[in-house]
DNA sequence: CTCAACAAAGATGTATACAGCTGGATAAGA
DNA sequence: TCTTATCCAGCTGTATACATCTTTGTTGAG
């Protein structure tokens, strides 16, 4: 919670508008379980934090509501929401679907540019692989979704593959933090085969890693998952 | 445009909020076309016509921005998005995945009060076909489009078939304007083949016909769209 | 001791004033 | 006449005050 009280600002170097820096910088806090489901987000809170007022926080709030991870209700706040198994179920049923397509519906070529980073992310998962690191393996996994998803053409599938992504994303790093190392060896696998697929300017074969290993991941939730029913 | 300056407020008695009324409202003229692409949206314009102050008007437009139908620039207002060709092929290429997945992705079972949606929307597009009218037709699709999406049980899925929808609506409401009565002929066919999937149950086909007519709307399209490149 | 009514704190929802940005009109100079 | 600098009307972006709703703790009677 207070992790975040030192930042009393938001980067926007990039040019963004502040409200759209903000807006990723909540949705970010929320995939990698900076904001746990159930957390009560207040808008006087964020609006100290990052040093605006309540209305831009406000406007960053209302724009990933659609996304259906968070939930506002009047009078009592903004509640991260817990997905549900089925909930859970379906994201990665859709998952598994858009994966397929990723090849087949006018894909980009790949560039140097992308060998160039699907080889850092490798470098960097098997240093991830000798020391695991939750939080660093989450922001690998991040980078590689914005390369698959950068690779997309058609603009409707991108958009709909990160937004599958970021339903998916809080579930999927709760279960890399209990499951440990085991899926940064799971990652270089993925990205090995990646950059093979890539350095063929294969397509379908990018498409089809990713659908096998978001299969790979929805087994290991579903493992973690059950034991945890019974914690509770 | 001052077709609405009679319309003071926004019916709430569904128990939803007034900002979600008012995206709703916003999310219907743009697709219907009564805002073409191109306009000006002024947020005050709204405000007056609605009867409420700015804000609640931004909260709305700000929740439909991820449709990427409306852009907002300071100093300028928002303004109806022009989408590209490339843009329109991209929609309707994921509109045909989608309608391929309805069937295989967890759909729900079909009721009785389906059928009777499906009979009477048949009924309604019969007596279109005698004296046709555009209005008419984009709300009969859009009740037929409300039914579909009623049957798909995967949540996510059920998403983004209503966010391909949206995106494609202006254009092909457009279109169905050009094209007239013939496009009513169409819809009962469509009609008819859905009502008997439904009769029997079956979500595959109910899922084949979208498919099959999605794809049949695009031909379309491209024909009329094709000629209107010359005019422009 | 229990329970109900009430009051207060704190959250979101809304209205409004003002600041900042943009595009076009206007006018001065070459 | 053409160009360019400037100004201004009008829009969005932001801050802030206030309204309304929810929860919770307290207080009183039974």
């Amino acid at each position: 919670m207070n992790a975040f009280k030192s930042r009393n600002t938001v980067d926007t170097s990039d040019g963004k508008t502040s409200v759209e820096a903000i807006q990723n910088e909540i949705l970010r806090r929320i995939c990698f379980l900076d904001y746990e489901p159930g957390i009560q987000l207040k808008e006087a809170e964020l609006a100290v934090e990052f040093g605006v007022s309540r209305t831009p926080i406000r406007d960053a709030i209302g724009r990933i509501k659609h996304l259906g991870l968070v939930e506002t209700r009047n009078g009592v706040g903004t509640v991260v929401v817990t997905l549900t198994p089925d909930q859970i179920r379906h994201v990665y049923e859709m998952r598994l679907q858009l994966a397929g397509l990723i090849g087949t519906m006018s894909p980009r070529e790949a560039t140097g540019k992308d060998l160039v980073r699907i080889t850092d992310l490798l470098n960097a998962a098997i240093e991830l692989e000798l020391e695991f690191d939750a939080r660093a393996y989450v922001e690998l996994n991040d980078l590689l979704q914005d390369l698959i998803a950068d690779l997309i053409g058609n603009t409707l599938l991108k958009s709909f593959w990160r937004q599958a992504y970021f339903q998916a994303a809080s579930t999927w790093y709760r279960v890399a933090s209990l499951a440990g190392s085991e899926v940064a060896l799971s990652l270089v696998q993925e990205l090995r085969e990646l950059k093979e697929a890539l350095e063929r300017n294969d397509m379908v074969a990018v498409g089809l890693v990713q659908r096998i290993h978001i299969g790979y991941g929805y087994q290991r939730i579903t493992r973690f998952l059950s034991c945890r029913n019974e914690e509770t």
